[in-house]
DNA sequence: CACAGATTTCAATAATTATTGAAATCTGTG
DNA sequence: CACAGATTTCAATAATTATTGAAATCTGTG
């Protein structure tokens, strides 16, 4: 990989290898996330690439196909994990990812609050509007589930907005020491 | 469903109605928290249900198979949200689920911590542990992404962890009013 | 220890989701 | 506005994951 393209020093095989563990490593923690390998891998290669890379570079690196690198790149791109970099003169597209951790952690707290719990409480809503007989035990008990299951996405959903505002110094100060 | 069984009163057709979709949007939901919707629909169905219920019952009710039903419900026992209770004089075996959200939400957490991040904090002790030259400004980078990571897969572990030890009143106290 | 009434296992199949790759589209330049 | 060099779309296919259902196993009782 990326071979004499640095003046500096070329990749040590070691390191191209490390690299590619993780790669691995991220695809395969990936799927656990509900979200497919080929994402998960193509946000690693980017991470851990020192310069931003081209579809092409992707297709090669985890030989994947076109079609496939164009969707996932345009997804990444979505959750605001990698940017477009574009150069003069060079009409294809590069791409570099969010390097800054605490900015990336913002971006998957967000896709994931979206896809896992935002649609969750729309639906909750109306189902909680049900009319019904206040007197029933039967219903008293499910709206209690009910609105216990609200009042617990209520509560998520405010940390996860709070987690994403989080300033750095705020995160690891107020958070780590007086929460923990 | 559950026609006559009750002493004090019938279930209302809007009630069953009510039921039938949470249900269904447990369902929806569990797949886009990566659990099979069967899952996610036999716990629904014995959250709402007042009695505990065998496994003919959740066939007939969900209309699933023998052998999903078994496996689902062994699986919501390991996840510690439901409960087996035996009655004398019955062969069978009745489920009942958990119905305290607080603790509910507690397994989820557990169980999700175990899948989506112990296995890649695993993954990533082993990687940070890659031998490299201090002095290559590229291993430099890659370590920096490692250890950001892990990092914050620490702090997340950290929370998770504190959030299942939260008692109900610290919960709502300390948690909500202090922190947010 | 044989039986009835249950539960569990697991190979086969169905359903879902991810990926390919070729055709269609876009985009900047002469 | 035609062309080259790129990207995107999407129907077909592959890969993965969930579900069935029948056979095997378990379990309490006479």
């Amino acid at each position: 990989m990326t071979p004499f393209d640095n003046s500096s020093s070329p990749t040590p095989p070691d390191l191209a290898d490390a690299k590619a563990q993780f790669i691995h490593l991220w695809g395969v923690s990936g799927t656990s996330w509900g979200v497919s390998k080929t994402l998960a891998q193509v946000h690693a290669l980017l991470l851990v690439s020192p310069q931003a890379l081209s579809t092409e570079d992707m297709m090669a690196q985890l030989t994947i196909s076109r079609g496939n690198a164009s969707m996932t790149v345009r997804e990444l791109l979505d959750w605001g994990l990698i940017y477009k970099e574009l150069r003069p003169g060079e009409r294809r597209e590069f791409f570099v990812a969010e390097k800054d951790m605490l900015q990336v952690t913002r971006c998957i707290i967000r896709a994931r609050k979206r896809r896992e719990l935002d649609q969750m409480k729309r639906t909750l809503d109306q189902l909680a509007e049900l009319p019904g007989d206040p007197a029933n035990a039967e219903y008293q008990a499910f709206h209690t589930v009910l609105s216990d299951i609200q009042q617990l996405a209520a509560v998520s959903d405010k940390l996860l907005t709070k987690l994403m505002q989080a300033e750095r110094n705020w995160f690891w100060d107020k958070f780590l020491k007086l929460f923990l």
